[in-house]
DNA sequence: GAGAAATCTTACAAAAATGTAATTAAAAAA
DNA sequence: TTTTTTAATTACATTTTTGTAAGATTTCTC
């Protein structure tokens, strides 16, 4: 489940976007209280965040610019004037999408999901990787799918990063050695085959049997 | 050197924007025919595609539609109509930004380099994290000065990556207590002692005692 | 300085991760 | 089918990570 942080400090406005959005699939939450916003929006380590411009104690613009510099969650900044959006943005704060006053409410929808989806898989370090169903998230080295994450070990995890970054593509059982055994003395062929298939069961328990096939003689491929 | 790919039909135009795209650091370049749009966008592996929606032959709403199904290139969209826009966006083909003609090329300017910027190191996460001095490498887990490289637990992990993403800043011992332990019955109070002296220690084998400080009462800070 | 509170340190035991060995199963070759 | 090769599985020992206990040290207050 996708959490977007609401920051706007209209009470009403901010509790009907939290009901339209969590209504809508997402797991939506205000914050509500603004004397400490930027920590509390990197704290919150949401997927996307709505930021209203003007907020008590604090700009809306500084804040952006603040939480850009430590993090890349899409922002999303509302403003009240139309006239607005097109300064701001030659100003470069770094917010992601710009919405206007009063709420359009399919737009903002629209502009959230099309920023999660890119920021899904875009870049060449994605924060979790597509796996045909399942994704691999990279910053907490688990797997999930919907909202059960099942922790990952570091052979686990590596091997799985090395499957999915080929994904489709068989991979030599010698290249996945290489890669996470590189310069240790000799370490037994089997040691592989075990690591496999511990893998392969925290990926059964997520309800992805068969996902790594092997290919005798071949290697591995994640399908 | 950053290459712009121009999708725009109107000769003159095109000529225009390459010449004050090229003035202005980037490589740009201008498609010329568009009975084969797509496959020339995909082919010219452009950093940022800027895509007018009234083309011969080809919508480009479609094109951009399209193009996203294949490629995550950053792009910009051109209508010529102002009220265009929120409509386009409703429909969510994927462009990351949208300008109206006639260009405002300051603004034009201003998408273009926020986008490129974002998109440089995007996947959110800077592949390493500056801690004054040293660097946490957070694909690999380790903290590394020139060539020597550390590995770091996860524990000893989370609790720096928290301390790094709040650089300079006093962050209680319950805040980092939440972030590692967050759901879990209870830990002892101590226990965070106790990681917080192994992340010291492993600092101290790299060169560099001292960068945690205790605040005491307050908290802990990276330095 | 005495006492209290907060943090550090060391040592140890429990838990988790990892590698190896032995055995079984499956696929390919003969 | 039988043999051979390759990979899967299970069990176990070793290593690493982690949490806790107990005591030492530091800092602050009085």
């Amino acid at each position: 489940m996708q959490k977007i942080l609401i920051v706007e400090d209209d009470k009403k406005l901010r509790q009907e976007l939290e009901t339209f959005l969590n209504k809508n699939g997402f797991t939506a939450k205000g914050l509500e209280k603004f004397d400490n916003t930027i920590q509390d929006i990197l704290n919150e380590k949401a997927d996307l965040v709505l930021l209203d411009i003007n907020l008590p104690y604090i700009d809306g613009e500084f804040v952006c610019k603040e939480v850009r510099k430590i993090s890349n969650v899409p922002i999303i900044m509302v403003t009240s004037r139309d006239n607005e959006i097109d300064e701001l943005m030659s100003l470069n704060y770094g917010a992601d999408q710009y919405v206007t006053k009063p709420y359009n409410i399919q737009i903002l929808l629209a502009k959230i999901t099309g920023l999660l989806k890119r920021n899904q898989n875009s870049g060449k370090n994605p924060e979790k990787i597509d796996c045909n169903g399942f994704l691999l998230n990279i910053a907490e080295r688990v797997i999930e799918k919907e909202n059960k994450k099942i922790e990952l070990t570091k052979n686990e995890y590596n091997i799985l990063y090395y499957l999915s970054t080929h994904k489709e593509t068989v991979v030599t059982r010698d290249e996945i050695m290489d890669y996470l055994w590189e310069s240790e003395e000799f370490i037994d062929d089997n040691t592989l085959n075990v690591n496999i298939k511990r893998l392969r069961t925290k990926l059964e328990e997520l309800g992805f049997a068969d996902k790594i096939e092997t290919r005798r003689g071949q290697g591995y491929l994640l399908k």
